[in-house]
DNA sequence: TAGAATTTCCGAAGCGGTTTGGATATCACC
DNA sequence: GGTGATATCCAAACCGCTTCGGAAATTCTA
């Protein structure tokens, strides 16, 4: 059932019943209500590609989730992000296609999907701190918004991100009240915005304290279980092991407990640990006591949020870039308790 | 840059312009050749949304992702399920639409999907034993591919599944012939099927080897990290507690390791695990010695495959459905051992 | 070398919507 | 009853591409 057929059944233009669906006023209320009712029977749905090239929008956003190379570990944040993304997108008649690239090809991917128009707008995930991808899209007029930040720019652009660095300090902070000094952070790739800033945070926290930033206590890597399991358990067998562990996932902190559990220790008593939790529903970690300590900022609702932010931005090009900063929340669980050492 | 404007750079028709870029024969190779470099350089694309307007097929697959209700668990193998499938995607030049729903909404989804004529074909995820979407879809005319299968049916449509009945019948014999009796099953919702046929293999071993079914020992419920936790523990408190746990999910093992841990008892010694492992990329369960003993499948593979399968079908809309069935590798971890009550 | 066959290109008609620029009918008002 | 305003509808152009049905130019055949 198309437009023709629908017209033709009713005995009217195109164009009347075109603008009765869409709610235009030059059309008796009468009419309307009849043309409504047809469609409605007849199960009638605008062709979308017919409507979106004569009006000239795709009606569809793109997230290109960047992966290393085929094959690659997927960031399970994405799942959750994008899932509250799509909410958004379902209420305001929009769709969401979804693409996986290597970094390499990230440069063609967005020219392709710009050119072809394919869609009014992406968004971009995982932002390093020099991202070559901002000015791309700049470039090219392509709406965005960046799920996180960019460090190296001075350039406006719209963001969306958990305050990552306050975070992690506020995390910090509460160790070394507890007596920790020895405490080891196990983070994401640095080159990545945001396990760069809690870095920072981290580092801000010790500083402050007067406490000696020791690299050997510091890893990065993807976040992995196996990541989290490896690197704790090598560092809970130096001399001088640490007492504490801020660990930048949950999932990484999975294989850090597994470690603390195979060292024969007692996470809460002899080793404490907090994690950032993005609050995936399959893990939550909010119990009356929750499993970790933990600083908490729902990736979801981040999701749903960046998704609002650049519907905005399509409707009004002409609007400034706007910016969103989620503070966490930063919740007591039973995997902290006071330094042993002390 | 469009067609009009290329050909009328290059003095052509937009004829011979098109047919030169989708590499009709009837165009001289020299100006096919020109065609192309001057593509090249405007960076031109054709619009996509013209073009499919223009050809009838929308080049893009659809993924119906169900939740349970806005804001509930979001499976983490829909990720890497999607990831593999498109891989095949761009391999094909197709675009992947991803849109999740309510279960009460699907009805109306893929009929939405297919009269606006948004998608050339969708995947069918976590189908239940009698699924209402195989007849909906089947009634549309919509090409599909299942990611598992339906049981009450004897029509044939196009699925690609593991083999789980016969996986964890062989995990279940491996648990009987380490001595092992009381064995639980933590497993996924049994109104879907994958989960009912884990069960029914579960059951097969069981019988064959004259066991007893205990239904108090098998439990059902979304697969996630608390769940595992909360209903091993309370196994574990049972005056008969089982000595082996037989486990949905990498997930959910991590509860049941948690609850173990916390009873005091060593995996592998104690207490017995065996997994079913998706091969989730940031778990990686496949070290030398895997920490869990795990049936294992690869679910990027499998979108691969059920992708592949699905651009068959809607090349050639005359093919008689297909079916894959991907057995799994019983792979011995650190998480089994001799039962110590024998 | 005429006529047929083959190359190579083009004009124009879709695909299924939206939207511009009227046309007609109805109504109010003097 | 004539005039202007308003309500209601329509024909046709357009979005950017593909593709059918020739037409012109070239090559082949006898």
């Amino acid at each position: 059932m198309n437009l023709k057929e629908l017209s033709e059944n009713l005995g009217l233009s195109q164009t009347t019943v075109s603008r009765a669906l869409n709610g235009y006023p030059e059309v008796n209320e009468s009419t309307r209500h009849r043309v409504q009712q047809a469609a409605a029977l007849g199960n009638y749905r605008p062709n979308i590609r017919a409507m979106s090239l004569a009006t000239g929008r795709s009606m569809t956003i793109g997230h290109v989730i960047p992966v290393a190379s085929q094959g690659e570990v997927v960031n399970p944040i994405f799942a959750e992000f994008v899932a509250g993304a799509s909410q958004t997108y379902t209420q305001f008649g929009y769709e969401l296609q979804l693409s996986f690239t290597t970094t390499q090809d990230e440069q063609t991917i967005y020219r392709t999907l710009a050119a072809k128009r394919a869609v009014d707008g992406v968004i971009l995930h995982s932002p390093l701190r020099d991202d070559p991808r901002l000015k791309l899209l700049k470039e090219i007029g392509l709406p965005f918004v960046v799920h996180g930040r960019v460090c190296d720019t001075s350039e406006a652009y719209n963001w969306i991100d958990m305050n990552n660095r306050s975070a992690f300090k506020q995390a910090t902070q509460l160790l070394i009240d507890l007596g920790h000094r020895n405490i080891a952070l196990i983070n994401g790739q640095e080159q990545l915005t945001f396990a760069w800033l809690r870095r920072c945070g981290f580092e801000d926290a010790l500083c402050e304290n007067g406490i000696a930033i020791n690299p050997e206590l510091m890893t990065t890597a993807e976040l992995t279980e196996p990541y989290g399991y490896q690197t704790s358990k090598a560092l809970l067998r130096r001399e001088d092991p640490p007492t504490a562990f801020l660990v930048s996932s949950y999932v990484v902190a999975l294989g850090v407990r597994r470690a603390i559990g195979q060292a024969g220790l007692t996470i809460g008593k002899d080793v404490s640990v907090i994690i950032h939790d993005d609050e995936l529903s399959y893990f939550d970690n909010g119990a009356a006591v929750p499993q970790f300590t933990a600083t908490r900022s729902s990736v979801r609702q981040a999701g749903m949020l960046a998704a609002e932010m650049l519907l905005n931005q399509i409707d009004d090009p002409g609007l400034f870039p706007q910016n969103t900063l989620l503070e966490s929340t930063l919740t007591i669980g039973s995997s902290t308790g006071p330094c042993k050492l002390m």
